[in-house]
DNA sequence: TCTGGGGTCCTAGGACCC
DNA sequence: TCTGGGGTCCTAGGACCC
């Protein structure tokens, strides 16, 4: 059996973990740039706050009922959630296969070991551990597979008087009662493009997509994708546990503008803050990027186009040679960027991906490399070690610009109680 | 006025090869 | 007029996730 473990509203639990004054009261936190809602408590929800929407929106909704809100705090939400996953990989004896963290507040665990009738108390007593060591609350749904967990664990959450946040689905009755109680279009792994097709089709329930043939699945749902989930969702796991700690395939960063830019020397500040940051990142799993690419969003058409995908302008480029020192990627990625850039335009967003990574053999130097090359090495080593020790851009490239007036707004983020010896909480 | 930021996997189709 | 068959690799783009 499979479980998977969810923390509830889990940024909002992270804030209230160390303001004791905040529980049980509405809690709300922000997106990047404090653009929309990301996160909200049970309390806040029921005063009407909804996920994703636009902050101006809901900002009303917010002073009336003197609801608390934060900006994004990263590093504290990345510590807790270490924490939680540290909680689970012990209950699990610590051997690394049984655990796998999904996202930054799930995880998966394979409960194989445990017999069909302990399921219940097992997932107990994992939540209680989880919530007594690191003051976070879970819930938790088990199932023959994935996605079945998956949706045990969305039920559990619907009904948290009743279920306890714990919902296991150990017998095929069970499996198809909370199939028949599912919609298609809140299953894992169904989003909104297949949702309009299958609802077209007048497949509503879990329950019916799980009876459709698989070939039918695999001519209209994606593929081998769309087999995979029918099996699933009849009990057959289909999606195996995967290997924690792989390295991306791909690093990205991507801001919104705290205002228009229009000045092609911000654009490449920030694009070069962007590239700084995300090479920190490939140092970290000893990769390097073989592609850099670039894309810059212009402020226009806001209205007429799904502001997410927008209508980014990007290229790249093909490198000579794979790299992970910050000042060659800059070089090319600020190349782009006078590539892209019109003058007389303003932008609202601007982002960069490096890709094609291979392993960085050389990264601790090169006896034949040239001097220089190494010279850089170490300095990226060191620039990597203050700035983790210290400060976050304690030390950086002159071209990622000193003012930033391009920077995002983050007007209400609460302190970084765990991770900055300054911002340690105080006890009168 | 004000709408996030990461990621992954899969498929189709083109280029190229023998 | 009639013009094979099979394979691989790569990329763009669609779909999904949190």
């Amino acid at each position: 059996m499979m479980a998977i473990v969810d923390c509830n509203s889990f940024y909002c639990s992270c804030e209230r973990v160390f303001r004791p004054d905040l529980w049980n009261k509405p809690v709300a936190v922000l997106s990047n740039n404090d653009g929309c809602i990301i996160s909200r408590s049970d309390e806040a929800g029921k005063l009407g706050v909804d996920m994703t929407v636009p902050y101006f929106q809901a900002r009303h909704i917010i002073e009336k009922h003197h609801i608390n809100v934060f900006s994004s705090n990263y590093h504290l939400y990345g510590d807790m959630s270490w924490r939680v996953m540290e909680t689970l990989r012990s209950l699990m004896g610590n051997k690394a296969s049984a655990v796998e963290v999904y996202s930054v507040d799930e995880a998966f665990m394979d409960l194989s070991h445990i017999p069909p009738e302990a399921l219940q108390a097992y997932a107990v007593h994992i939540k209680e551990t989880v919530e007594q060591w690191t003051g976070i609350s879970v819930s938790i749904g088990v199932a023959p597979t994935k996605t079945l967990a998956k949706l045990a664990n969305r039920l559990a959450k619907k009904n948290k008087q009743r279920s306890g946040c714990i919902n296991v689905l150990a017998t095929e009755e069970q499996q198809r009662l909370a199939l028949r109680q599912t919609r298609v279009d809140d299953l894992w792994g169904v989003g909104r493009a297949y949702a309009v097709k299958l609802i077209n089709w007048g497949i509503t329930s879990a329950w019916e997509l799980s009876n459709m043939p698989e070939e039918w699945a695999h001519t209209n749902m994606g593929g081998v994708t769309g087999v995979r989930l029918i099996r699933e969702l009849r009990g057959q796991p289909s999606i195996e546990m995967e290997e924690a700690l792989t390295d991306k395939k791909m690093i990205a960063t991507t801001r919104m503008f705290g205002r228009p830019v229009r000045d092609i020397h911000e654009i490449k500040e920030a694009v070069a803050t962007y590239i700084s940051r995300a090479a920190e990142k490939l140092r970290r799993q000893q990769s390097a990027a073989g592609t850099v690419s670039v894309f810059i969003v212009p402020r226009e058409q806001d209205h007429l186009t799904d502001f997410r995908r927008g209508t980014a302008i990007s290229n790249y480029t093909t490198l000579p040679r794979a790299t992970s020192l910050t000042h060659e990627l800059i070089k090319a990625a600020t190349g782009l960027v006078d590539v892209l850039y019109e003058p007389g335009k303003e932008y609202k967003k601007a982002g960069i991906m490096l890709s094609s990574l291979v392993p960085d053999d050389s990264i601790q130097g090169n006896l034949f490399a040239p001097h220089a090359e190494n010279e850089h090495r170490n300095l990226m080593h060191a620039v990597d070690n203050i700035n983790f020790s210290m400060r976050d851009d304690s030390v950086k490239f002159g071209s990622s610009g000193m003012n930033k007036h391009w920077k995002m707004r983050q007007e209400l983020r609460s302190p970084r109680y765990s991770t900055r010896w300054e911002d340690l909480r105080k006890v009168q």
